[in-house]
DNA sequence: GCTTCGGTTGTTTTT
DNA sequence: CAACCGAAGC
């Protein structure tokens, strides 16, 4: 393509958005409308109209892979990669200014970026310090309020006492005062403060903000409805120079509220910037007529929108209606979609354009076991990311103190790891000298050693042996190099040799990741540059090996689409989840119906929508009631199957009312997709044997039946799987 | 200083 | 039915 025809293939309504480059523009951008394409040709643009140089742009997305998708699609409408573009997540390009003008703040401009868990140890120590009983006033509470009042942009001395009544009594701004110390102190930041910092200091410093609206002319925001208070005000106080700033988002899948976004930004649009244009996206190219219209049904049941129909802009708009299937229970439910992939598969069906989408995580087990059974390959997207693992968390603790010697949290985290005999009173002994001369921790354990409060030797010896170790690590960086200096590190510090001697199952894993990890700093000039990239960046990109059917929640599916859509689970309590709505009311019910219509419009030509009538939640049956949102759905779009003339699972016969104590037996007949006995096999295993599994790890061959072996695992217990399924170890 | 036992507590989680 | 955490035992 040649770079004049960009425009052309994009629909008046998308051409009107991506011209309309001067004043402020709000893009309503409904489900499949083609959202990114706007957004990217739009960039693309605004540089080849040259009303700006690339540096001149600020644009602004929720996720590293949009950014990352962002970057992609610009260089190849410029014909050149883009460089020199201020395009990132609000978190990065909000660390990029902060490191900037850190001063400003009070804080150095190599400072630490603390993920998720060293915030609540760090909360944690503020807490104990002072005196708060920390069984009584958990310290994810006090978590919760903090990022709470840092998405609204309050700094502690904000923070008014009527919204401090109920916690400690009365004291969580004062313990938010403390831990914002004890973050200075350590010279770090928590995500929540590299938003809640620029804006700050942009506020305080007239002449920094100055400086910005001469760079950025133009700004431009990916999935507004997602934003926060202080994103908003952040975007807000930038976009005052030159008022071109364009955000993208679709109100109808706002479904953050409960990490802080706020849905009322996008409502507000064109309060907050006056003269601002609208233009909405309908036309959707992605699924098919009843998908659309079941999905429009039912979010039209929302009262807080801007309101947007979605048209079907594709020529073979046709397809199936929606189906909605009843079972038993969740077993007949897994079967149902078992069986269904298994057709489509046989149809010519690729796996992995097949996707089994949850409302919380713990639905995957049924359906995880199902398709264990027979034989599905699958993956569980959205698990624990790469940089959350425990393995990552503690190299990368070694890293940092590496870096930053003052880095605390990160020294105490692998000062035992592995095991050196350093324990609660070594620690203590440490923490109680570095708190009476105010030196970091490491420091302190230096002069631990000098002073001899280490009462045991071979603890003493070992700490000698980690602080010289250190040294050793830091000459490093500069002779040979982070490469080096980490493959000796891992090494000498015996963290990698723990994993190897360590026989669990997932040790293997575990040196593999530690071994990615590495291989991932050759990307990077520095090891400061590197870690910016962990904290920041690195997110889990899987290579999607293979053709596998995808599960993930809801929230994980944003964003992406599949040929066909299972959508099991919808049942009162589940989905509509009750903690939410028990929470946040009528807001909340909102919210989870936007995630129902989320779910919906995923699906490109299949969507089949599932509940069952009995499901075992945290280790009891209990008899469920079909979700409100079936009976939301426009009667004319969708086909009822299963047993759908099934008596509603009304008061249970058992004492306490529609629990079970026992799994219901079933009453009725057997549906229609009861286990189709398989092609018998002769299995290639023996009783007695050893084998291994991806998921449940090593076990012993109890039985064989055909196919199908029972292994008892040593750490799983007893399955029943298909010999496929496991390989031997020889 | 390290293990094991018992009690508690359960969504969603872009950075 | 788990997994996780803190307190008691070894």
């Amino acid at each position: 393509m040649s770079n004049a025809d960009y425009l052309v293939r994009l629909n008046p309504e998308q051409r009107a958005a991506v011209e309309a480059v001067d004043g402020p523009l709000l893009v309503l951008a409904g489900a499949g409308t083609g959202k990114t394409r706007v957004l990217t040709t739009r960039f693309a643009h605004i540089l080849l109209q040259g009303k700006a140089w690339p540096s001149q742009v600020l644009a602004v997305t929720f996720t590293n892979k949009a950014a990352r998708e962002m970057r992609e699609r610009v260089s190849a409408i410029l014909q050149q990669p883009a460089e020199g573009l201020w395009l990132g997540t609000f978190h990065a390009l909000a660390a990029r200014m902060l490191r900037r003008h850190a001063e400003q703040v009070g804080l150095n401009s190599n400072f630490t970026i603390l993920d998720a868990d060293d915030q609540n140890r760090l909360l944690k120590q503020v807490m104990e310090a002072q005196r708060i009983d920390t069984k009584r006033w958990p310290v994810n509470g006090l978590m919760a309020a903090i990022q709470r009042w840092k998405d609204r942009g309050l700094e502690p001395e904000a923070v008014t006492p009527a919204e401090d009544t109920d916690y400690a009594g009365g004291r969580a701004t004062e313990l938010y005062v403390a831990y914002q110390d004890r973050l200075k102190a350590l010279n770090a930041c928590d995500f929540g403060d590299l938003l809640l910092h620029v804006v700050t200091l942009l506020r305080k410093n007239p002449d920094i903000l100055a400086d910005y609206h001469r760079r950025f002319r133009y700004i431009l925001v990916d999935e507004y409805q997602d934003t926060n208070l202080v994103q908003y005000y952040w975007l807000r106080l930038l976009a005052q120079g030159h008022k071109n700033i364009c955000c993208v988002g679709d109100d109808d899948q706002s479904i953050y509220s409960w990490r802080g976004a706020e849905i009322e930004n996008i409502l507000r649009f064109e309060k907050d910037f006056p003269g601002a244009q609208i233009v909405r996206l309908e036309s959707n190219y992605r699924s098919t007529r009843h998908i659309l219209a079941a999905a429009s049904g039912l979010i039209a049941k929302n009262s807080d929108r801007l309101g947007k129909t979605l048209r079907p802009g594709r020529a073979d708009a046709d397809g199936d209606k929606v189906t909605v299937v009843s079972s038993w229970d969740s077993d007949e439910e897994a079967r149902m979609i078992g069986d269904r992939i298994e057709a489509a598969k046989r149809d010519g069906q690729s796996l992995g354009e097949i996707a089994i989408l949850v409302r919380a995580g713990f639905l995957n087990r049924s359906l995880e076991e199902r398709l264990i059974a027979i034989g599905l390959p699958y993956r569980i997207v959205g698990g624990a990311r790469f940089y959350e693992r425990a393995e990552i968390r503690d190299a990368m603790a070694y890293f940092r103190v590496v870096a930053q010697p003052a880095d605390d949290l990160a020294f105490e985290r692998i000062v035992n790891l592995p095991k050196r005999g350093l324990g609660d009173t070594a620690m203590q002994a440490m923490h109680g000298i570095a708190r009476a001369e105010s030196i970091p921790l490491s420091l302190a354990a230096a002069r631990a050693l000098e002073t001899g409060v280490i009462k045991q030797a071979k603890a003493r010896e070992a700490l000698r042996e980690l602080l010289q170790g250190f040294e050793r690590w830091r000459a490093m960086l500069d002779g040979a190099g982070h490469i080096v200096m980490a493959q000796t590190l891992l090494d000498e510090s015996g963290y990698a040799p723990m994993w190897q001697q360590d026989k669990s199952p997932e040790a293997p894993g575990r040196l593999e990741n530690l071994k990615e990890l590495v291989s991932a700093m050759a990307d990077y000039e520095s090891l400061a540059a590197f870690l910016e990239h962990v904290a920041l960046v690195m997110d889990n990109d899987e290579a999607a090996e293979g053709e596998r059917v995808s599960l993930m929640t809801l929230h994980g599916a944003k964003g992406l689409e599949f040929d066909m859509v299972f959508l099991p689970g919808w049942e009162e309590g589940v989905f509509p989840s009750r903690r939410s709505v028990d929470e946040g009311g009528d807001k909340a019910l909102e919210e989870e119906r936007r995630l129902a219509y989320v779910g919906i419009t995923r699906a490109r030509r299949v969507a089949v929508i599932s509940h069952a009538a009995n499901r075992s939640i945290f280790g009891n049956w209990q008899s469920q009631i079909p979700s409100r949102f079936l009976d939301e759905l426009p009667p004319g779009e969708i086909i009822r199957e299963g047993n759908t003339q099934r008596a509603r699972p009304g008061p249970s016969v058992f004492a306490g009312g529609g629990m079970f104590a026992q799994r219901p037996r079933r009453m009725i007949e057997a549906g229609a997709w009861e286990v189709k006995p398989r092609a018998a096999a002769t299995s290639a295993f023996k009783v007695g044997e050893r084998v291994f599994h991806q998921k449940f790890g090593y076990g012993r061959i109890t039985a064989i039946e055909d196919n199908r072996l029972d292994i008892a695992f040593e750490k799983a217990g007893d399955k029943r799987l298909l010999d496929s399924f496991v390989e031997k170890i020889g």
